[in-house]
DNA sequence: GGGCTTGGTTAAGGCAGGGTTAATGGCGGG
DNA sequence: CCCGCCATTAACCCTGCCTTAACCAAGCCC
C-alpha cells in the first residue's frame, strides 16, 4: 500500500486529490499548511510528498528547503498554479523531484504520484552489494556465490536494507515496507535481525550488517574495490 | 560529472541538447534509434537516458518497455511532442520516470535530468566543515579520513554545531535542538561538550570547538585554505 | 583577598535499548 | 492427520549511554 501526504491549504482541492488517490489504492494523508505537514512527516512515515507552493504559516518552498536541509530525502512533487519557468526552476532548486501545473488530469497525478513513491525503492530485479545478491523475482539470494536460506520475512528485510544501502533505515521505516500496516506488536524484528546476522556472518564476506543507535539499521559493504 | 544518455532521431535537436547539457558539465551521448541506444546502454554506464518516443528501427516506448523487462531500473526521461493525456499515461505505463512535452525550455530540461541523474545515485547528504565530514543519513562522522563514535546526542549535537558554523550557537538554543522539550535538568551539556572536545582534539587538525562566554559555543575551522 | 560565578573534569549509578534464547502456535504440505 | 517450518512472543542479560553530583580552576566584583 502506498502511503503519501499531500500538504495543500485549499481543502475542496484537497479532499478531492485525496479522494481520488484512494480509488488508486493509495493512502494520502493531509495537512492544510506547512507547519502540519512538518508535524506529521515527524510522526508517520510517507513514500513521497505532494507540496502546494502558496499557503500560509509556512510555504511549499520553505518546506522543501527545510526538509532537504535535515537530509530527509523523501521526493516531492510540487503541485501549484505558477506556471511559469523561473517558478519551476525555483522549485527544482528547492530540491523537488517534479513539478505539477495547476489545473492538471488526476491521472497524470496519480502516474507522477506512482513513480515517484516506487521507483525511489527500486523496480530492481537483481541487485548487488559487495559479495551479496539478490534475485528478487526468484526471492534468491546469494553471499559469494553459495546461496542463503532465507525466510520470506528475512528475504524483505534483506531487501530493504540492500535497496537503501549505504544509508540507514528507521525501524519504523523497516516495519512498514516488510509488514505493511499490520506490524506485530513486540520485539520481532530483533529477532529477524539476528537471524539474518547470524547467516550474513557465517561466512567471511564485505557485508556488515550495522545498527545505528537510536534510529534503525543499515546494511553497508566495505569494499575499497568498484562498486557499481 | 554526471554522464546521460539521449536517444533522438532528430539531429538538429539531438545536437542542440548536447551542446547545452554540455554547458551544464552534464556529458551526454547520443544515439539516433532504439537500436542504437540499446548498444551504448550495453557498453557504457549512464545515470539517466532522455528518449524520444517517434523514432525509426525502434521506438522509445519499446525500449523503455525492454529495459523494465531485463529488470534495468535506470530513470527514464520520455521526451516528445505528444501532449496528451493518454500519450502520457502510456509513457508512464512503459515505466518512464518524466515526461516532458517538446517544445520545452532548455532549462527545465536540465533541472529534471539534474534531478532524475541524482536520485538514485544515492549521494548522502554531507556536512563539510574542515577535516570534519558529517554524513546526515548514515549518522555517522568522519574526522580526517578516519570515523568518529559518536552516540546518539553527542552526533546531534555536533550537527547543531557544524550546521550553525562559524556562528556561535547559545546554550539554550543547543538543549531545544538536541533534547526538544523535556530537557535534561543538570549539567549534561556539559559533559557531552567535554566528550565531544575529546575526541575532536584527539588528532591533529583544523577544528576547534570554543566556547563563547556567557553565550555558548562555536565550533569553527582555521584552515587557511580553499573553504567550500 | 574572599566568595561567587562560570566553565571544565571526573567517576558512579541507573536505565533503556539492543542482543540472545527458547517456547508457543499457526499454517501448509505430505 | 501429523509433522515441520516459521513468525511471534516473552524473558533475560548485558553493554554502553545519559545523567547526576561533586570537585577543580579561573576570573570578577565587592
Amino acid at each position: 500500500m502506498i502511503n503519501v501526504l499531500l500538504v495543500e491549504d485549499d481543502i475542496d482541492l484537497a479532499t478531492t486529490i485525496v479522494d481520488y488517490l484512494d480509488l488508486e489504492s493509495i493512502n494520502c494523508d493531509h495537512a492544510s499548511n506547512g507547519l502540519m505537514g512538518l508535524n506529521l512527516l515527524e510522526s508517520n512515515h510517507y513514500q513521497m510528498i505532494m507540496l502546494d507552493i502558496n499557503m500560509p504559516k509556512m510555504d511549499g518552498l520553505t518546506l522543501c528547503n527545510t526538509l532537504r536541509e535535515r537530509g530527509m530525502d523523501i521526493p516531492i512533487l510540487m503541485l501549484t498554479a505558477r506556471d511559469s519557468l523561473e517558478h519551476k526552476l525555483e522549485g527544482f532548486a528547492a530540491g523537488s523531484d517534479d513539478y505539477l501545473v495547476k489545473p492538471f488530469a488526476m491521472k497524470e497525478l496519480v502516474a507522477r504520484v506512482q513513480v515517484l513513491a516506487k521507483r525511489r525503492s527500486g523496480e530492481a530485479k537483481r541487485l548487488v552489494l559487495g559479495d551479496l545478491s539478490l534475485d528478487i523475482n526468484q526471492r534468491s539470494a546469494q553471499l559469494k556465490q553459495t546461496p542463503l536460506k532465507l525466510s520470506p520475512i528475512a528475504f524483505k528485510l534483506l531487501e530493504v536494507l540492500v535497496r537503501a544501502s549505504p544509508q540507514a533505515v528507521s525501524r519504523q521505516h523497516i516495519m512498514q515496507a516488510v509488514w505493511g500496516d499490520e506490524q506485530p506488536d513486540s520485539n520481532s524484528l530483533k529477532v529477524h535481525i539476528y537471524h539474518l546476522r547470524k547467516q550474513l556472518d557465517a561466512a567471511h564476506n564485505n557485508i556488515s550488517l550495522d545498527t545505528v543507535s537510536g534510529i534503525g539499521f543499515a546494511i553497508t559493504t566495505n569494499s575499497k574495490g568498484a562498486q557499481l
